[in-house]
RNA sequence: GCGGACGUGGCGGAAUUGGCAGACGCGCUAGACUUAGGAUCUAGUGGAUUACCUCCGUGGGGGUUCAAAUCCCCCCGUCCGCACCA
């Protein structure tokens, strides 16, 4: 033992203690369960502080509801599949797998350096076979289901990653991984249908309750459902135009329709009108636009006439058919009826191609001004039969109306799209279908799963995906009739690998995707804990797939994420950590030089768990500091505290100065267990524990100290320390006599009556003004301030010859006297 | 434009059930100990004025109240998400 924090010696001590009796170890037993699960990490390599902040927040939590007597699961693992590892492979010239195990061996010994409490026996990684395996068997149930579909349409080509990806994975117009501008193809692909559950996954939402409000809204807000009626204009002969409004009371009001260049009917509306040429022109310009150009609000509002009309249903007008670049080919039908006197992006066009307008709902107490669209609220006219309608009420009848002629209908339209789950790279789960010349599109049988990654394969080739370059791997046999057939070689977005993985955790098994009974025990998961970055895209497609398998009779519940917590980035230069912007702070190198212990204690201290945080040199430096600060004291203490047996101390016969310290342990308590436990705040329980060890240094001046109450005292504040710094209190918790284990003690208790100060300090105010400051006793009523303040020499000055109109008395705080 | 969060010392942040603004920590200042200190301990640290008293102070303005960082209204600003979605 040494007078000295030796974190080097003591944090390699209890790590090797915990891993050979492989101390975090789960099995599920009658106590009340507890899931707290981080995100699993991308091996990328190496570990920095930001990756150090998000898991010492589990851990704590995990040790600390362990110690409240919680069984919990707190598994970790890795999502190995993605680009990163092929990108390296390419450029090292090894295979991704060899990059991949490389960094997942290097990570996992830096998770243990950091001395978390991973149950190591349920890791696993999403390239493993035995997972992947199930990621293909999910496939397969989604495709039985028919939730997977192939279609060609125009998708996001990434040229960098040279794959395609989904809607979710396009940031203002870039690459989401890589940055690079994304250009459109139209290809064949595999989409997994999650509108089909669009409105499962936002009427839930609402179920949510321990979700941040910010990530309900962006998910709300990326679902986009809207409410609306589809509209048939006709076109042609007994050909039809549909346009999708969430106005029908408007229809009326119609005095044009704008198409997106790329509509469809486009071509044939244009074809031997003098407009064409114009048109073809104004298409192409158009279409040359990328994707940030064109949906940018700033963009001017742009149209041509296409030399073709279209017959309103109801009104039985005839309005001119134009193009716009505003309008959204892959939103509603494309198509656009255009009211210039209700909507001001219509009015805008309108006026600048002196299109006509018409006013059909006004307002029924303002008088309605004609320089602008009427976008309120109102009653029809200049409408027909309609006239006089309330138009929310008109929207109704109207589409009534229009399904009554066949001529439209009512219709909930979304903004999230199909997800596109195929992408052309090595490095993923491989999508388990055959194409048969005779049978057509065929699935692997479930038996001959997993299709296995070949090794057969020629990264060398830029731009084409390698797993075409293996004979072995495209030539297949038809499941259905034998013949010949060729595999698929798209594999599937690593989003799907992680859709599932907390299921595979909360039931590890070798036959199932996973164990029932188990999962049935764990699920769902009571406290996830991740980065905002995934708030729709992982967030929405576990959600979703989770969905699937509930109503498979596979997952427990509905709803995988109880509770979320989406803690806020480790900054440097205000800017998030990243390898590409080489503003690291490396986990080893901290580690190295201040210990695991004081690394985590900096990272839980610093700032409250949602917000970022700002790195700094000063500040770990200070919590370093109140680590050696406890150390000192406790070791101080030993000598005298080693013999003495642990009781809880009465208040009765204690002196002032015990009983000040003994109020100070048990608010310590009460605070620290509340800020946990209730509110998340690690960083407010952390400056309780530092007052409670700047209460005991102050208490160890005295001269004859009360063993019992200083035991108590100590004994709670290491157990208190545990969840944080756990191999610091482990050492001390033996080092004062303990021979049990801090980890597994009970979470001390306090008791509220001895959380109150004997005196509290009230302040007495005149006009809510403080005029003066007394110490009170704790038990002092209404009568007893209000004596007391009018006792008070400062207060019976300033009151002369001032009438008094009100006396407010609250016991414990404060006596307010108004006067004047 | 819509939605969410937020604005408190030199800095990170406390206090949000209305009731002492600035807990705790960083930094800074002075002192003690010391051969030395980038260790440790003690004291101080919102601003103005300063022996004391006092006044001002939570982005700005108004309001409710005995009492507002906290509740209400208006405005300004910052961050995040979505954005010509019909």
């Amino acid at each position: 033992m040494s007078d000295r924090y030796n974190f080097e010696f003591i944090e390699q001590k209890w790590q090797a203690k915990w891993d050979k009796t492989k101390a975090h170890k789960t099995i599920a037993n009658e106590k009340p369960k507890f899931y707290c699960l981080d995100m699993f990490p991308y091996p990328s390599g190496r570990l920095h502080m930001g990756h150090i902040r998000n898991y010492a927040i589990g851990d704590v939590l995990t040790r600390f509801q362990r110690m409240q007597g919680y069984n919990v699961l707190h598994p970790m693992g890795w999502d190995a599949f993605g680009l990163p590892a092929e990108n390296a492979a390419i450029k090292n010239k090894t295979h991704p797998a060899e990059w991949t195990f490389n960094n997942m061996d290097y990570m996992r010994a830096q998770f243990k350096r950091l001395g978390f409490t991973y149950d190591w026996d349920r890791e696993f990684a999403t390239c493993d076979p035995d997972y992947y395996k199930w990621t293909q068997w999910l496939f397969l149930k989604l495709w039985e289901r028919g939730l997977v579909y192939r279609k060609e349409q125009l998708v996001n080509w990434c040229p960098s990653c040279a794959t395609v990806l989904a809607n979710e994975q396009v940031v203002d117009g870039e690459c989401e991984r890589c940055g690079a501008k994304i250009t459109h193809k139209n290809l064949e692909q595999w989409f997994f249908k999650i509108t089909d559950y669009a409105d499962r996954l936002l009427n839930n939402l609402d179920k949510l309750p321990g979700w941040p409000e910010k990530v309900k809204a962006m998910q709300r807000n990326w679902i986009g459902r809207s409410e609306g009626t589809i509209i048939k204009f006709t076109v042609f002969k007994d050909e039809y135009l549909e346009c999708f409004t969430t106005r029908a009371d408007t229809l009326y009001g119609v005095t044009y329709i704008v198409l997106a260049p790329e509509h469809p009917l486009v071509a044939r509306l244009i074809k031997g009108n003098p407009e064409e040429e114009n048109c073809r022109a104004f298409i192409e310009e158009v279409l040359a636009q990328d994707e940030i150009e064109r949906l940018s609000t700033e963009m001017e509002k742009k149209g041509v006439f296409t030399g073709s009309f279209a017959k309103n249903p109801l009104t039985g007008e005839e309005v001119p058919i134009w193009l716009g670049n505003y309008v959204v080919a892959t939103y509603g039908t494309g198509a656009v009826m255009a009211v210039p006197a209700h909507d001001s992006r219509d009015y805008a066009f309108a006026g600048k191609y002196k299109l006509p307008l018409k006013y059909v709902v006004f307002p029924e107490k303002a008088e309605l001004s004609q320089n602008e669209a009427y976008e309120g609220e109102g009653v029809l006219k200049n409408s027909g039969t309609f006239n006089g309608l309330a138009n929310k009420i008109a929207q109704k009848e109207i589409t009534l109306e229009l399904e009554r002629r066949s001529l439209g209908h009512f219709q909930v339209n979304y903004r999230l799209r199909d997800w596109l789950i195929s992408r052309q790279r090595y490095w993923g789960a491989p999508i388990p279908m055959l194409y048969c010349d005779k049978c057509g599109i065929v699935p692997e049988k479930e038996e001959n799963l997993p299709v296995l990654l070949p090794v057969d394969v020629n990264f060398a080739k830029k731009g084409t995906n390698p797993l075409k370059t293996s004979q072995n791997f495209v030539t297949a046999v038809c499941p259905i009739c034998g013949g010949k057939a060729q595999r698929e070689t798209d594999t599937m977005d690593t989003f799907v690998d992680s859709s599932w993985y907390y299921l595979r955790y909360a039931g590890p098994s070798k036959d199932k995707i996973f164990d029932l009974e188990e999962a049935k025990y764990w699920m769902n998961v009571d406290q996830y804990i991740g980065g905002v970055e995934h708030a729709i895209l992982h967030l929405m497609y576990a959600r979703f797939i989770n969905m699937v398998l509930y109503d498979m009779g596979l997952s427990p519940k509905e709803e995988p994420f109880c509770n979320l917590l989406t803690q806020g980035m480790v900054l440097l230069g205000g800017a998030k950590m990243s390898k590409s912007k080489g503003n690291i702070v490396e986990s080893d190198e901290m580690v190295k030089t201040y210990g695991a212990d004081t690394c985590r204690l900096f990272m839980l201290f610093t700032a409250p768990p949602e917000r970022d945080l700002e790195w700094s040199d000063a500040g770990i430096e200070g919590s370093y500091r109140f680590i050696n600060r406890v150390w000192r004291l406790v070791y101080e203490l030993e000598p005298e505290l080693r013999e003495v047996p642990f009781t809880t101390v009465d208040r009765e016969g204690l002196g002032k100065e015990e009983r000040e310290l003994q109020q100070k342990l048990h608010e310590s308590v009460a605070k620290a267990t509340e800020d946990i436990k209730v509110k998340f705040q690690l960083n407010t329980a952390l400056s309780t524990m530092m007052e409670l060890v700047n209460a005991i240094y102050l208490y160890k001046e005295q001269k004859n100290h009360h063993q019992g109450l200083l035991r108590q005292a100590i004994d709670s504040l290491i157990l208190m320390l545990a969840p944080y710094i756990p191999h610091t209190a482990s050492e001390l918790w033996e080092l004062t006599g303990h021979a049990t284990d801090v980890h597994q003690q009970k979470w001390p208790d306090f008791d509220a009556n001895l959380a109150k100060a004997d005196e509290v300090e009230i302040v007495l105010q005149i006009n809510g003004k403080i005029r003066d400051r007394l110490l009170v006793p704790q038990e002092a009523t209404k009568e007893d301030l209000e004596e007391i303040a009018f006792n008070s020499e400062k207060i019976k000055e300033i009151l002369e010859g001032k009438v008094i109109r009100k006396v407010i008395a609250v016991p414990g705080k404060l006596v307010n006297i108004v006067a004047g």
